[in-house]
DNA sequence: ATTTACATTAAAACAATTCTAAACTGTTGA
DNA sequence: TCAACAGTTTAGAATTGTTTTAATGTAAAT
């Protein structure tokens, strides 16, 4: 499956040389069907799991700040001690489950669009996130 | 203006002991007339300029996490290496100034409420934060 | 007063992320 | 084709926010 001159291209148009490393994060992050969610553990596991191939932590933070940047990655509001990002770019929000601390989409069927009425003298609005907390019934009784 | 003993007693009724350092604690979070966003960092700054106490940072943390776990405190979801937490717990959501890093509360008014229609099973829903990123026009030409 | 359980503390530990400076590699253009 | 440059990767160190630890202190119960 070679989405890989695919990639190259992309990431040439963005300004960015079509690494070895890159490549294969471009493979491991948009080769899926699905989209999904991840943290920079996760993916420095995937790509060292999948790939059986080394990379640098250091690499992998660049790059995934490179694609936020360029609009690829989406990085999701979530309080925590690490970041979580979405493969997903698209305008949609997110259930987060405190049980299993796991993000979930949430499509736009299952949420009206949110209708802002204010806005900030000189600034404009670049994102509107929603995150929805849930947890099992029977927790949380402090 | 000593809401010291309505401290003492609030402190009292949650199980918490009202030490000096959590009373120290309620005065600067809970006196001012406005509610207000913090980091630990800003409210340990607070209580060692205004009310020239050093404290531990530990005793901090440890107090704002009973707070919170009280429902005195909230913490807003923001991917930011620091955690934000509000004195304004009643349902609101936030404006995020990604120029200033700066929170700013939306009011009821400023936003519809938000209706989601889809449930977890075996989930309750224990929060909706609606999160509206904003930058100055003429900002991210990457 | 004594005891006990809870709190505070400074310092160490920890985890995520960023920085550094040296080695490496696409790309450009002679 | 190849030299040279700018951008990239790397391991490890540094940094930062937060948590843990273990000793000391203190509020409250007996």
């Amino acid at each position: 499956m070679s989405n890989i001159s695919i990639y190259t291209e992309k990431l040439r148009e963005s300004g960015l040389r079509p690494t070895r490393q890159r490549l294969k994060i471009c493979e491991v992050l948009f080769s899926p069907e699905k989209t999904f969610h991840f943290t920079i553990n996760d993916l420095t596991k995937m790509i060292e799991d999948k790939l059986s191939e080394k990379i640098s932590l250091a690499t992998v933070y660049n790059t995934i700040h490179a694609f936020k940047k360029k609009g690829y990655l989406k990085e999701i509001s979530i309080n925590s001690d690490k970041s979580y990002f979405d493969t997903n770019v698209t305008e949609h929000h997110h259930f987060f489950d405190e049980d299993t601390n796991e993000l979930i989409d949430c499509s736009n069927d299952d949420i009206d669009s949110v209708n802002i009425k204010k806005n900030i003298t000189g600034k404009k609005i670049k994102s509107v996130e929603v995150l929805i907390k849930v947890a099992s019934d029977n927790q949380n009784q402090n």
